[in-house]
DNA sequence: CATTACCCTACTAAATCCATAGACTAATAT
DNA sequence: ATATTAGTCTATGGATTTAGTAGGGTAATG
């Protein structure tokens, strides 16, 4: 299970990517379309700001807007930044491990090597999606 | 993420999974060899016996064990058990669906969508996996 | 001067992980 | 038979972490 923040992160990122012009988008317009409470989102934004996915721009007319083309946005790189691993276990994380302290050896791990095809089928269709997915046919 | 009583709880069933004869093992047995709290390993047992999957004998030589052989034990179904939903998200989930508050039309959500595919890769893999695979050949 | 992002703090609520302690039950030894 | 002991059952509580809410003030921009 996801955590609210990366599930109102994605959101707020769909919506920036389908937003018609490039000019910036106030938090409150996104926290009122997507039903997010507005400070929740803010904290949300800010890092994905911090992460150089989002830029912003303060005073009249200001808001947050994308930075890179939707294209450019790797999903993989958004789930990690808001949710953190991709792996359902650490030791088999790529960008996120951590070694066991209740297993000597991860070669003969039962749970190790399942975890590992898991993360491998879900990095698989995470790793050819991009912000683009999210933007809605017309 | 996958909680400590998941990871234990698969651990200890491959443990009792591997076992050469159908003799009871008892809770410290699989607490010592797996390096888990013997108490927190207890009431995860338990939980398991309760839903049918382990069978108990108390007294002398009691202990817990399979109750159905090891390729009749699904891995869906333990993940659920152990974990809960297999989905990221509770509104792409087949046995605990839930509604989101947040979003009026599930059809148009961007997250809903990318959420039910890795879902269903998840569940490809896990489908077709049983307490057998913990098996280790020899 | 109004608007909007930015920043900091503190709180609540829930979940996780595990410890402790005792009750109960069944097999074994005497 | 009876006592003993090995083991499961049950309940509770507590420490720690995380998620999410809320408030209020600051700084930049038009």
């Amino acid at each position: 299970m996801i955590s609210k923040k990366t599930k109102y992160g994605l959101k707020a990122l769909g919506y920036l990517a389908n937003q018609e012009s490039d000019l910036p988008v106030q938090i409150s317009s996104i926290a009122q379309s997507e039903n997010i409470s507005q400070k929740f989102l803010e904290s949300i934004l800010l890092s994905l700001k911090k992460a150089g996915i989002l830029g912003s721009k303060k005073g009249k007319g200001g808001g947050y807007y994308l930075r890179k083309e939707a294209k450019e946005v790797k999903m993989t790189e958004i789930y990690r930044l808001l949710e953190g691993p991709i792996a359902l276990v650490p030791c088999v994380s790529l960008n996120f491990y951590e070694k066991c302290r209740d297993c000597n050896s991860e070669e003969t791990c039962y749970v190790n090597h399942l975890m590992k095809e898991i993360r491998d089928t879900t990095l698989d269709t995470l790793k050819h999606k991009t912000l683009e997915d999210f933007v809605l046919k017309r």
